[in-house]
DNA sequence: ACAAAATCCCCCAAAATGGGTGATTGATTC
DNA sequence: GAATCAATCACCCATTTTGGGGGATTTTGT
């Protein structure tokens, strides 16, 4: 059973350079090309890919929205990031939006077809230097004007626990919790958890997930 | 400038190992050997190292909560996790602890100076197979018994919203988002915020960080 | 046509929140 | 020694939020 593949890229000469590297593969068969996501989730009911290869950078839709759109529809396909820009930022959002891997641009034949089985071998196919902004995405949580005992009340802010709570779980008084939160609101120039958070989060200030 | 080394690792024959391994490197010094982290941190102010590799699983405080202690005393001092097993929540964990890269236990002199090197330039180095790991610690998110509007609820209260803010932000009544969020306690059996969260968070019925 | 999902409405009482203005202790720094 | 900062706690006040209980209607997918 040949595995059904199309590709979403606005650069006709790298859509159609993929196209004609994976037609020269016998186990691919390259159902259609499209410029935008619109395009393909047109006709994704008749295409029916196992893969998807995907551009970040597309007009309209973003491959990243697109990502999200097509695992909703298709769950069990595959869709791969086709990339030169190694954004963090995007490289993060795309994989949380189900992004199965990634294919640089300019890769020879033989690293595309290794990407590709790899992927539907259940892999994750993506180079190291990806793999690491992802990584470090992780840490570099420097410079935050809170302190120690401030950025554990903003975590349990986001944990969404109420005051009470965050009094028990580190044995003060509500009444202390309250000052630090006052401290907090304070430095980040806020007035609600809401917008803490958010300004904490976007900084790195806080961790992001709970533990 | 010799680069200053330190070990903490349970098992003699690793520890032992990667000492000896060490030791033929001219740039670098193993100042001290430890079988658990609390002598460890005892003696960091002596040792200063550049580097610490740790182990994981350790008798007494783990390798995450020593990675955590050390970065908060010598934010500058890299701590690279040697393991075997890669446990996925385990990698994820040490490497928000501020764990610096990995190393294979079973590398060969070469592999451990590349990593040791590379991280000391400023990269994070790790097995391909472990950044995987941490990758697809993002994506998974299956089987939620929560409908996407839920979902989004869910994830807008992770956010720190409060009712009235989601229901500006999803253009509903306050009453709809009251309404989903009865359902969603109902379904996750629990009856408040931080509880549907980490019941939500546990599972990666959420993105866990707000993007 | 049926079920599920999404939307909206009212009532109620308890809890949480945000802002203000304080105070005390201990550690560190100048 | 003075000054600063961190962490702790207190009380007042008004407003908002929350959770639980009743419902109801409309849209959507199968």
């Amino acid at each position: 059973m040949k595995k059904r593949i199309i590709i979403v890229e606005d650069n006709i000469s790298i859509r159609e350079g993929f196209r004609a590297v994976l037609e020269t593969i016998e186990k691919y068969e390259v159902m259609n090309l499209y410029s935008n996501v619109e395009e393909a989730l047109e006709h994704l009911d008749q295409d029916l890919p196992d893969i998807v290869l995907m551009d970040i950078e597309l007009p309209g839709m973003d491959g990243i929205a697109g990502t999200i759109r097509i695992k909703k529809l298709y769950p069990d396909c595959i869709v791969l990031i086709i990339t030169v820009l190694e954004d963090s930022e995007k490289v993060f959002r795309s994989l949380c939006a189900g992004a199965g891997g990634y294919i640089v641009k300019n890769s020879n034949i033989s690293e595309i077809v290794q990407n590709i089985d790899e992927a539907l071998a259940g892999g994750a196919p993506m180079s190291l230097s990806i793999a690491k902004m992802v990584v470090q995405s992780f840490q570099q949580q420097q410079n935050s004007p809170l302190t120690e005992r401030e950025t554990e009340v903003l975590q349990s802010i986001a944990e969404g626990k109420s005051y009470s709570k965050i009094a028990l779980d580190l044995y003060v008084s509500k009444e202390t919790i309250r000052s630090h939160i006052k401290n907090i609101y304070r430095k980040l120039e806020v007035s609600s958890k809401a917008d803490a958070i958010k300004v904490a989060n976007s900084n790195k200030w806080v961790t992001g997930r709970a533990l």
